[in-house]
DNA sequence: GTCTATAATACGATAGAC
DNA sequence: GTCTATCGTATTATAGAC
C-alpha cells in the first residue's frame, strides 16, 4: 500500500498548473471529501463523486489517474492540518493556558471540519493502510516532542501525574468524538441533523474534565 | 433503510434451529464480524466473509439471504453488548464507586470487543443508516434516565457540576479510542501489533481523569 | 479538456444438480 | 445442506471523437 506523509510532494509536473486545472482539481477534492467521508473509501463511487463534482466520471480521471489518489490526495492535505493545533503547544507557556488553547483548537477543528475529522476517522479504522508510515514517524516525533514537555510540567508539580501520551489521546478522542459520532451525540439529546448547538456545552464539559484537578496539582496535595 | 433495536427478534422460523444451523450461523456472523470492523460494510465483500468462515458463498447465502442481512444480525447482537455496562450504574451506589466502575466495563468492552466496537464506530460514522432508530430510542431513553441520576449527585455536591450527558459523551470517547484507534495508539507508542499493554496505563488516566477532581466537588471549593 | 461509448472486472445473488 | 456454474449489475477505468 503506498504511504504519504507531510513531506511526501503530490506534484508530478514541476510545471505550474493552469487556473482551470487549479479549480478542478479542487472541485473534485471537495467533492470526493463529502463522499468519502460519509461513506468510507469502499463506499464511495466515482459516480458520486463526478456527480457532486458537476463533472463527467472519464474528465474526473482526467485530472486523478484512479479513486485511490484522491483518496490519497485528500489525506495528504489533511495530515498538516492534523498536526497543527498540537505543533502550537509551547513549553514556554503556562501549562493550564497552553493545554486549555489545545483543546479549544482541537475542538475547533472538530467543529470546523467534521468531514476531514471523519475521513481520517474512516482511514484508522480501516488499519491505517495509507496513513501507517506517517503515524509511526511524523506524528510518533511530533508525540514524543510534546510529551517531554508535559514531563517537565508533572516533575515541576504543574500538572498531576499521568502518562502524558494517554492525556493527549484522552484530548484527541473527546474533541474529535463530536465530529466523527455527532450522529450519535444528536440523537442522543434530540437535535434536529446539521444542528451543532452542542458544542457550547462540550467546550465547558472539557474545561470541567482537563482542567478541573489536572492543573495545578500543587494547589490539591 | 431497516431500521434494528434491542426489541427486534431476528427469529424468521419459530421452529427451533438444528445443531448444525446454530453452528454455521455463528461461524458465519464471527467472520463477518472480522471482515465488516476491518473494512466497513462496502468494503467488506461476501468472498472474503465466505473464505473467512470456510465456507462457499452460496452456502452462507443460504444462512442469510443477503449481505445486510448478516450486517444486521450483527449490529442487532451489539446493542445489548453496548447498554450493558451503562445499565449497571445505579442510583443508590457512591458517585466515585459507580462512575469509575463504569469506566472500566467500558474499557474493558474495549479491550474485549475490540471488533465489536470498531462495527459499531463504522455504523456511527456511516450516519447510522441501522441503528438511528436505537439510539434516538432505547439509547437515549437510557442515557435520560441516567443523567437524572448523576444530576442528582451533582445537586447534592457528590460530583463537580457539568452537563451529565457530556460526561458520558466523554466516558464513550476515552474508552472506545482505545480499540477504534488502537492502530494510531499503536503507533504512537511504537508498540508491534497485537500488543495490547497500553491499557494498563489507559486505565490510569482515565481514573486520573475523570477521578481527580470530578468527583468530591465538595472536597475542593 | 471534455465528452460518449465501452471494455474489463468485481461483486451480490440465484439456478439447479447432488 | 452444500456444491459448481453462472447471471446481472455496479463500478473502475480506458478508447477515441471532438
Amino acid at each position: 500500500m503506498a504511504q504519504i506523509s507531510t513531506a511526501s510532494t503530490s506534484v508530478k509536473h514541476p510545471r505550474s498548473k493552469t487556473r482551470i486545472q487549479q479549480e478542478n482539481e479542487e472541485r473534485i477534492l471537495l467533492a470526493a471529501l463529502e463522499v468519502f467521508s460519509q461513506n468510507g473509501f469502499h463506499g464511495a463511487t466515482l459516480d458520486r463523486i463526478a456527480s457532486a463534482a458537476d463533472m463527467s466520471k472519464p474528465n474526473l480521471l482526467y485530472y486523478f489517474k484512479n479513486k485511490e489518489e484522491i483518496h490519497i490526495a485528500l489525506l495528504t492535505g489533511l495530515l498538516d492540518v492534523w498536526l497543527a493545533p498540537l505543533r502550537e503547544i509551547s513549553a514556554d507557556g503556562e501549562p493550564t493556558l497552553e493545554i486549555g488553547a489545545y483543546i479549544r483548537r482541537k475542538l475547533e477543528s472538530s467543529r470546523e471540519f467534521p468531514r476531514e475529522s471523519r475521513l481520517f476517522a474512516n482511514e484508522i479504522l480501516a488499519g491505517a493502510p495509507h496513513i501507517g508510515t506517517f503515524l509511526q514517524t511524523e506524528l510518533k516525533q511530533l508525540v514524543d516532542e510534546k510529551a517531554k514537555i508535559l514531563q517537565r510540567w508533572i516533575d515541576n508539580g504543574q500538572l498531576a501525574p499521568c502518562d502524558p501520551r494517554h492525556l493527549l489521546f484522552a484530548i484527541w478522542s473527546t474533541t474529535q468524538h463530536y465530529a466523527d459520532f455527532s450522529v450519535q451525540v444528536r440523537h442522543v439529546l434530540g437535535l434536529p441533523p446539521g444542528d451543532k448547538s452542542y458544542y457550547t456545552d462540550a467546550a465547558e464539559m472539557l474545561d470541567t474534565l482537563f482542567l478541573g484537578r489536572l492543573m495545578g496539582a500543587d494547589d490539591v496535595p
